[in-house]
DNA sequence: GATGAATGAGATTTCATTCAT
DNA sequence: AATGAATGAAATCTCATTCAT
């Protein structure tokens, strides 16, 4: 039993063969979305499920529904993984979370575009997730592993940077984004008495003399 | 003097409202494609620069050719920062570059996607700006800023990972990726006794176990 | 059973409509290409089809496909023409073969002027149609109905004037093009001892000669 | 002083370089259509002339216009060879016209396909020419050269029938179409008693049938 | 008068979605 | 229920013609 066929509860449950379908068609759109990224059309995910467009669209009304699908299916994996990470007693599970949703980007780095929509309303989940990244985040404070003035925004901000990494390094190398992790994760630990660097508070250029730059630059 | 019509070098200069309408569709196309992603239509590129699409493939003979354009403005403007952040002497060009990336970023959300495809072949500029980053890194780590074990690679995803917070935040908070950068800046500080944490090295969920334990959660 | 269904031998068989609909658009095409020439939009042969455009685009990938198809049906057509009047035993086949490829341009006027392009690679079922001629020619001298000097080359440019003839007629008169091949083949009987005329060796004005004589002439 | 500038007759003559825009424009038209068809673009023919669109567009209201004064000076020209040859007092007129013809249509091959569509309403050089025929026929018919059956119909063919011929052959081989010509011309002189082959009466294959044969037949 | 950049209607082509088999 | 052919709206791209310089 996976997260899949348990998402429509109150639904009559789906004859054998046509979960079979689904549980195809998902897997399909997972690989040609990685491959071909989500303007693949139809038609491939339909191919390499090897069912005809038409019981794509018998399990799902449009594209966009199997897009959703499978975005709320990780997103239902993440928030599991929260709160399998609350589970933790020495301040680590918020390490333990990110490395989850690595490995569940990495696993469908097809639609990670529409991973992090907030636009549609799975609120409840949202709030939940919200509130378990909170939890995580005072245990890890409360345990010295992460510096406190560390936000759930920062978090965020983790997961969004993950999913970059994840997009350009994943078909060369599955597992650079780890590195990558580590890094951040060393970032979010306490550190000595200088504090942050500056960049915040510094005064950036703006684009305007970073063009101009380019041009006073040699053209390779 | 900008970069963009700097580039033709070779090609005769531009009337001066053909060179107009060319700097008009690459602000244009930079606009749309932030608001609406590299979907967004040629017509709708030619409509906010207020010119014709025939203009539009006058100046671009395909939308690839427009979207390489812009791609390959922000590859020079980077290359350009690389350059000058090479004359900082206390060994915090790298944050530097690190910064101006951002910016630039930022300041063209739309087309990130395309940006670090390494597929197309301006092997030189890439070559320089690895080099470039080689030589901030060791310019940093000898400075004491830099984290010893710091790889050129790790860099290269610090760009990723500003691009997937950028796309993620750029249109609700501009700066966000600011503090994103800070927090991954002290992830390249030197490090006390205990270096880096176990990430790489812990055995990992499978996602198979990681979709279990979704199962096996509530539903919200 | 026509020609066409039988082409794409190892493909797998198309359904009953589906193949319906590639004859339809075929005879379409043979429809609105002869009416309004090659520059016929693909929108107007889907409408004559009874089709939309996208079945169209469906059976060919592309309007020069269809085109292609069109034109390797004529010459798969007068292949056949040629090899079933090499059976003939009186020297006549050679006419039969002019007729009938008379009959066939007739039908298809639209596409003729692609129909001789011997840029792509058929060279298998051009060569046998090169070998056919020779063929059928020598019958025919052998058999006193043509003159010895006729080469294989002729008979291209007989078929070619054909096309020429047909293509300024057939609207008009769909069976003028069998008066004029009438001629040509009288002009292939043997002669008396005069042998032909002195078109080739006389002197021709020249282009310019030609327009001077224009000018000097009263305008009409 | 051409059959060009002498058209407009009424109007006030042009500016010499305007004069000689026209003619490079002309010139250019002749060698772009030959080389890639009607279907050449308006600018590839003024880059060739060496002047503007614009410019082009001055001398010629439209696209249109160009080809009408190429196909207008051409049957002009054919029109002074047709009177030119009405002074042969052998009876080798018609030869001379249709040799003459053959000059013309192979120095102007790109725009044959618009030479004879008796569409547009230039009736009276048209007359003329029909005329000329039936005189230049009629001659060759006294003096024994051209077989009393041949019509002035049969003429007008053999003008289409070089189209295609010179059209089909003239880039590969310039002079192709006198052999042709040659042997047309032969069809036209007198024949011993057997007189005309059967092409005519014979009852010919229908469309389908030849299909059906091609059907038969194997696939090369 | 000459220029060539701008125009936009129209052409080809794609693909999410529907529907007859 | 499954299939894949059909659909047509929308996208990209072209080119005859206009017009500002």
């Amino acid at each position: 039993m996976t997260e899949r066929n348990a998402a429509p509860i109150a639904a009559r449950p789906l004859r054998r063969d046509a979960a079979e379908n689904r549980e195809r068609l998902l897997d399909a759109a997972i690989q040609v979305f990685a491959e071909h990224g989500l303007d693949a059309g139809v038609d491939e995910v339909a191919r390499v499920a090897g069912v005809g467009t038409g019981t794509l669209y018998r399990r799902f009304p449009t594209k966009q529904a199997l897009i959703d699908e499978l975005v709320g299916g990780m997103r239902r994996s993440i928030l599991a993984v929260a709160r399998r990470a609350a589970l933790a007693t020495d301040g680590s599970g918020i390490e333990d979370l990110l490395v989850g949703a690595g490995e569940l980007q990495a696993a469908q780095s097809g639609c990670l575009r529409r991973l992090w929509n907030q636009s549609d309303a799975e609120s409840d989940a949202l709030n939940e997730f919200r509130s378990l990244i909170g939890v995580l985040l005072k245990s890890g404070q409360a345990a010295g592993r992460i510096r406190p003035d560390v936000t759930s925004t920062d978090v965020s901000m983790l997961l969004w940077s993950l999913r970059g990494v994840i997009e350009s390094t994943v078909a060369a190398a599955p597992n650079a984004w780890r590195r990558h992790l580590e890094l951040m994760i060393a970032g979010l630990r306490p550190v000595g008495p200088d504090g942050l660097s500056a960049v915040l508070s510094a005064k950036p250029m703006t684009v305007a003399q970073l063009r101009a730059a380019t041009a006073a630059a040699p053209q390779s």
